[in-house]
DNA sequence: CGCTTTTGACCGGCGC
DNA sequence: GCGCCGGTCAAAAGCG
C-alpha cells in the first residue's frame, strides 16, 4: 500500500512543521530554496502561510477552498483556520517520486479510482481510514511530468496520526490546519534521513 | 476473519 | 434539456 519515503529517490524530505507528519517535502537538487518557490506562486510577493500550506522545495498549489470547517479540535486544541485568507483545508502539492502514494502518517482507504479527461494518467482517490475523519485526497501522476505525483488533500484531519503513540510525534493536526500566526519555522532542507527516522514504518507518523 | 483493493455503475453539477 | 465529466458507492475478490 502506502510506500515509506526510503523508496523515493534522489530527493531530500523535510517536514513543513517538525511535528507534522506530513507531506514529504522534496528537492531534485538537494537544495531546498523555499524563497524562489515561493516567489513562483507569488511574483508581487502576496501570499500566506495559511493561504499555502509551505512545502518547502515541493511546488505550491492555489485551490479554491471548499466550505471547511472552522476550527479542528484535536487533543483538546483547537486549529483554527479562521480568517478568510487563511482557509487551507485544501491544499494541492507536487512530488517527485517513483511512488504514487506517499506515506504521510495516516492510513488511507483507496475508494475509486477514474480516468479524468484531463490528464493521461488514471486518478485515484483515497479516503482517511480513520472512524469519523472525512479527510480525502486525490492522486494522481503529473499528465506533463509522469515523474511527478500530484496529490491534493481535501479537508483536515480530526485525529493524530495512527500509530503516533510512543511515536516522537505527538498528537497535532495536520499542517494545513496550522494557524497561519505559527508559521513553520525550521525544518527545511531536513535530510532525507531524518525524515526517515521519524518514519521507521508506513504508520509510525 | 477482517480489512483493503478493484471496478463498473450510479449520481450530481456544469456547460452548451 | 442533454450530454459530459468528476466524484462516490457498493459488491466481489484478494490478501495478510
Amino acid at each position: 500500500m502506502a510506500a515509506s519515503l526510503g523508496l523515493c529517490h534522489e530527493t531530500t524530505y523535510a517536514y513543513s512543521h517538525p511535528s507534522l507528519c506530513f507531506p514529504p517535502l522534496m528537492a531534485d537538487d538537494g537544495v531546498v530554496d523555499d524563497a524562489a518557490a515561493r516567489q513562483s506562486f507569488f511574483p508581487a510577493g502576496g501570499g500566506s502561510v495559511g493561504d499555502f500550506l509551505e512545502l518547502g522545495h515541493s511546488e505550491y498549489y492555489s485551490l479554491p477552498p471548499p466550505p471547511p470547517p472552522p476550527v479542528v479540535v484535536v487533543g483538546g486544541n483547537e486549529y483554527g483556520v479562521s480568517s478568510s485568507t487563511t482557509t487551507a483545508s485544501r491544499i494541492g502539492f507536487r512530488t517527485r517520486s517513483e511512488v504514487e502514494v506517499l506515506d504521510d502518517g495516516f492510513k488511507w482507504r483507496k475508494y475509486g479510482k477514474k480516468a479524468v479527461k484531463s490528464s493521461p494518467n488514471p486518478r485515484n482517490y483515497y479516503r482517511c481510514s480513520a472512524a469519523g475523519c472525512g479527510v480525502k485526497k486525490r492522486v494522481e501522476r503529473d499528465r506533463d511530468d509522469p515523474r511527478y505525483v500530484v496529490t491534493t488533500y481535501d479537508g483536515v484531519h480530526n485525529h493524530a496520526t495512527p500509530g503516533a503513540g510512543g511515536a516522537p510525534h505527538p498528537p497535532v493536526a495536520p499542517a494545513w490546519s496550522v494557524p497561519a500566526a505559527s508559521p513553520p519555522a525550521q525544518a527545511w532542507g531536513a535530510p532525507l534521513h531524518a525524515a526517515a527516522a521519524a518514519h521507521s514504518s508506513e504508520s509510525s507518523f
